[in-house]
DNA sequence: TCACTGTATCCGCCATGGCGAATACGTCTG
DNA sequence: CAGACGTATTCGCCATGGCGGATACAGTGA
């Protein structure tokens, strides 16, 4: 009996998994869609509305939008001309959830790191 | 006892909390850092096994390492000229693992989604 | 001390992707 | 049908950040 070596395999197995673990993570990299997202968590929103709550372009969150329904962290229901956008899924609360936990242990480092966004 | 109409606050309210849940993200948003993650899961790696483990320079890998050291995925332990990493918060598994899960409901969709690195 | 090894940082180069503005598309209404 | 409205897509523009190679900075041992 193969005795896997590796407790537990961290990232998919296959072709692109990776690839896809790491774009995944990159749609919840950006500000503007995070914001959206804790926007979308309990109640269903409009494009429009979104766009009056984040302070972008129409155009803009539109494709914000359509990013994080891609990555399955919210889904759409389409009525008509309008959009209706929500987060339906437990595990994305779950998730930002706990990566906020984490972060906040290492908030000040976190800060500091010039890694990535150095300060303009 | 004020029962909050939010029922969960999802980023943090401080100043840059967004910006910083960003970044956080975002240094998981890259194929090699995901690799390395692994491969510091559950053993000690000096950088120089590191880079023979993904196959990018030794400065590159460095740079990768210090950020997610900076990110609190993993930690250094110095031992002379050799720089020890390692993954010891079990929320980091955790965390990925959670990710995993919602990004395999999802991989038709992740793998199509051309509002990230489109195709060449 | 000096050579050697392991790590970290610096330097251009270039692809990724965020941005607003313009525009195309779909739907509803008159 | 035409016009209005909500949403999606396309277009340059430009900052972010990944890349290798060169180099600087330890720590170690002869």
């Amino acid at each position: 009996m193969a005795r896997a070596p590796e407790p537990v395999a961290l990232l998919p197995t296959e072709a692109n998994g990776v690839e896809m673990m790491a774009k995944f993570f990159r749609a919840l990299g950006d500000p503007a869609r995070l914001r959206l997202l804790e926007f979308l968590l309990h109640d269903e929103h409009t494009v429009t509305e979104c766009v009056a709550h984040v302070g972008l372009s129409q155009g803009r969150v539109s494709t914000h939008l359509g990013c994080l329904a891609d990555c399955g962290y919210v889904q759409v229901r389409r009525q008509g001309r309008f959009a209706h956008y929500k987060v339906t899924d437990p595990r994305v609360a779950e998730l930002v959830l706990l990566a906020r936990s984490l972060a906040a242990d290492n908030a000040a480092a976190l800060a500091a790191c010039m890694r990535i966004t150095p300060t303009p």
